[in-house]
DNA sequence: GTTATCTATTACCTTCTGGTAACTAATTAC
DNA sequence: GTAATTAGTTACCAGAAGGTAATAGATAAC
């Protein structure tokens, strides 16, 4: 368990109110949501975690909605930050694999608390 | 602890292959994905989790290149989805005040796992 | 030779996001 | 009366995101 946005202790005035490890993670979520942009990208991951591999048009079909050029954009990204394996398969015609890397499947965690809050945000929204 | 995306044991065949359960985890996930869209939200309840409250200007002080009207639109969302509690000070000129709701204080976990997440993947992709 | 499968790509278009800059309204201080 | 402070709002605009529909290129089946 690790706390976050603590206060300075002693701190005076001027710039910055937030510790050093603070700072940290405000850059981690950054991180987080530059590589999971988009409206698709936990979906796919999501998919991916739960299957642990799929072709393109499994992938296609497995996500209600999303468009090939959508999604084989979206795996381009994924791929390109090291979350997302491609592998070309030698069949005939040729199909292409697609799974999570070990820090594709270490989403998990935000993933989780995502659903965990969604669902407990639901609930308590609804109830009003 | 919550285990999710559970493959469905006896599954044979059609339509989604995902339990209710995990069903209900992606619907979380959009939740918080709708409820905190757009690039200052994490920004904005991370700065007022950390401070308990703040003030209009305070706050866009505090995050550094948000534009005033930017930064009155998100507030409104967040206020509307109940994470945020606006309050009108009667003092000459009036001032605001913006603080977390009990809701608002709870998205704590996702912040933290997505921090942690960031730390750790800028470490690992760094060193390669 | 026509059609089907698989993995995409291309062109086109619309909507959403978010930035800039200027401005409002109320009040107080000088 | 002029300037400053607070909390925004308004008009305008550029670029990104994402959807549609058609198509490509390779191969195999009929």
């Amino acid at each position: 368990m690790v706390t976050i946005f603590v206060k300075r202790e002693g701190m005076t005035k001027k710039k910055s109110l937030l510790t050093e490890g603070c700072l940290q993670y405000i850059v981690g979520v950054k991180d987080v949501q530059d590589v999971m942009s988009g409206k698709w990208k936990y979906r796919i991951v999501a998919a991916l975690y739960y299957t642990e591999k799929m072709r393109f048009m499994e992938l296609k079909n497995h996500i209600s909605g999303i468009a090939p050029k959508v999604l084989s954009s979206e795996l381009k990204d994924l791929e390109m930050n090291h979350l997302v394996k491609r592998t070309v398969c030698d069949t005939k015609p040729i199909t292409v694999e697609y799974e999570l890397t070990e820090l594709g499947k270490s989403l998990n965690g935000i993933i989780e608390a995502m659903g965990v809050w969604g669902i407990k945000y639901r609930k308590s929204v609804l109830k009003k």
